[in-house]
DNA sequence: CCATTTTATCGTAATATTGCAATATTACAT
DNA sequence: ATGTAATATTGCAATATTACGATAAAATGG
């Protein structure tokens, strides 16, 4: 139906599942790069660095700051957004350890594939 | 419309955003959680484990198994499911590039949130 | 072969996502 | 106030996702 069913499962997983389906796109992942890497945050500059719409883009910027990637602020005529660092930090955390604990396990599976 | 424009980003950005994508939801990283902690893989045991029918679980395998995550093999009268230990950690270093890499550079915004 | 068990696939309904044109809003300058 | 530049919002169309019941397929045990 669309809808997932969120409440099977724990917190920490919906949280890794959120923050994850955030970055599940590959604008989102170019945005977030930019936002790193362009001195002084960004505004209407990822428009033209990413072949999208504005329309397109603000949208993209909107579901990142849902899910608490970026901060935004007015800064004169443009808006102005960076990447959080304590929820990016928190982010990070959440993730390395499920890649790290998805690893460490050795697997007797010994099906021939 | 519904449909990404995978062709204006680069390789590496769609494929962390694929990848990122296919652990966007909770089941899925609910699911490869338990593949990495349950003895000599797992089969039906995660209909038990997660509260979802078994077509549902069978949809997200094939999720998980289309994003190369994970392989399976046929074992006896069930199939057998476990975390693909190189793409897992082709995903973990693309990954935690992509989280260093958006971390590291100090940012000069100041504007007041 | 037939029944059983296990998993995949099909069909379908409800909802979400992606993208853009058109339009509204906001802040600043004049 | 009026105009301009930058973003956000709205509305819409196309497609994707999520979930499950029903059914098919595959392997084993009898």
């Amino acid at each position: 139906m669309g809808i997932s069913k969120t409440e099977l499962f724990s917190d920490q997983h919906n949280e890794i599942a959120a923050l994850a389906k955030a970055i599940g796109h590959p604008a989102r992942v170019a945005i977030l790069e930019l936002l790193s890497e362009i001195e002084g945050c960004v505004c209407g500059d990822l428009v033209d660095e990413i072949g999208l719409a504005q329309p397109t883009i603000s949208q993209h910027l909107a579901v990142l700051k849902q899910a608490g990637l970026i901060r935004g602020a007015i800064k004169g005529a443009n808006r102005c957004y960076c990447i959080d660092p304590i929820r990016w930090e928190q982010w990070q955390g959440l993730m390395m350890d499920f890649l790290a604990q998805c690893k460490t396990i050795e697997h007797p599976c010994k099906a021939d594939y």
